[in-house]
DNA sequence: CGATTGATTGAGTCGGCTCAAGATTGGTGG
DNA sequence: CCACCAATCTTGAGCCGACTCAATCAATCG
């Protein structure tokens, strides 16, 4: 899952539907210097606490989440983060990390200095606003995750975290309509993402399986039945703002796969 | 809790301290036309799901609230909202509600066209930056609430909650340090914004009076010892991002009072 | 091949829920 | 000023979804 061209492109396009931006605006992006980096997985990249770092990741591929800790010790993960995601943006505009950040699986990142993005969207209003709107749909994906964690059951908060992650890896490229795909999640993460615990994450599982929702053999989990599971899930992707994140939904079929219309 | 002046100068002052604004900057917010309006309580101010209105609000006074819905009908409050708040300010960038807004108590609006907010962000970059910084606090917010909602248990999660708003009214001058305070919340609303049910809230309540953290009759609740309850609560402030808020934190002594510390 | 991480399963417990009934409170009309 | 109403708060009893504790199994890796 990666997208190893040398220039920033593929972000330029990516935020170029979050706001309409000019030739020059897609250019300046696209050319951005920046360092490419690898990191294993389980890197931190922030933690809770930190000052900001002298520049900003982008996320070229691989997963990555933030998560906050209570004084317990218990992890709360609040996000879950895909290639072409800019991972920190907020902390060029924050003081302090109020989360940590750390790479899900083995990441490539592309860090670019603070003092160049202050410049670009200085000089970049378009740009600024496509980042802008890029922060807002980040805040109703967590809106939808107090929800989904306050208010829904463990076999729905499951099935919901799933219909997210699958319609999001879509809209990235990363899989088509109808393919299986891996979840590099552990059980463990799976519930510190939804608020359940490691064991009961795998009891549900087993029950999202019998019942013909997914399948799954150890770490691969694939959607055998998407209608049922946007169901169970009561997965509606109004909060992920799509027509504001990729140009990937825009046929008419597409838009019967994401639709929340009757299954 | 009204700032019944004419003019936005109050407002301006308050995003001063999320971007440095020169003179100029905050005169034009001060100087925003807009059109005051008063709602009663449990008025909607926009429904999930409709396309954004004309105007955008900002609170004046009252209080206000957040809130989606499952399909079951349980609803989750994800966020409150105090005077001089921008309540809907991502609806100038998003093509559609995620969630709905909802008057607490009575309050009173000033309705700013998008038009003029559209034209202010483009020719004043600081004060777009301000905005953009507001929405980052709220969105960090947002993480904590997952968190607390998450992660901690109810006693943790009720007291987590009333030491938020006591500390984000303090800052936006409602009340002072040691002062009572009463938190205009039905029982059934604080569950759902703990993702709670009112009956358990009632007893979690009544647990944290008989201990002494808090005292409270019919609607009025007190906290009577913050620093049990900071703790209890596991209230760390640090995701408010004070510092970029109000300008009320900057002395010691109040430093002191939301400090993280040991109790 | 042992060691480690993650998945799986069982048994027992409990925090928070549901259902249901009163008790308060604040507001309203007569 | 009082009676009444509706909303909210309060309390009890019983239940259940999710947790804890504790093994065991499976896969991966130096």
């Amino acid at each position: 899952m990666s997208s190893a061209s040398a220039d920033l492109s593929f972000f330029a396009e990516r935020m170029s539907h979050r706001a309409s931006l000019s030739e020059a605006d897609r250019a300046a992006i696209a050319e951005l210097p920046h360092v490419r980096r690898r990191l294993n997985a389980n890197t931190y990249l922030i933690r809770e606490g930190e000052p900001p770092r002298s520049s900003c990741s982008l996320l070229i591929s691989g997963m990555a989440f933030r998560h906050k800790l209570t004084v317990e010790g218990a992890r709360q993960i609040v996000s879950v983060h895909l290639p072409g995601e800019l991972l920190d943006l907020q902390h060029l505009l924050l003081n302090i990390a109020d989360h940590s950040l750390q790479a899900l699986t083995e990441v490539e990142v592309a860090d670019i200095e603070r003092d160049v993005l202050q410049d670009l969207i200085l000089t970049r209003p378009a740009v600024a606003n496509a980042f802008w709107v890029d922060g807002l749909i980040d805040a109703s994906v967590f809106r939808e995750w107090v929800l989904n964690v306050g208010r829904r059951d463990a076999r729905a908060r499951i099935a919901h975290i799933l219909c997210e992650i699958a319609v999001r890896m879509r809209g990235a490229g990363l899989i088509s309509a109808s393919e299986k795909f891996v979840l590099p999640m552990t059980q463990e993460q799976l519930g510190d993402a939804t608020g359940l615990t490691s064991v009961h994450v795998n009891r549900t599982i087993k029950a999202l399986a019998t019942d013909g929702l997914i399948e799954h053999s150890g770490r691969s989990i694939s959607i055998a039945n998407w209608q049922k599971l946007r169901r169970v899930g009561d997965f509606n992707p109004l909060y992920l703002h799509l027509d504001q994140v990729s140009p990937r939904f825009d046929s008419p079929l597409d838009a019967l796969f994401i639709s929340a219309g009757p299954a």
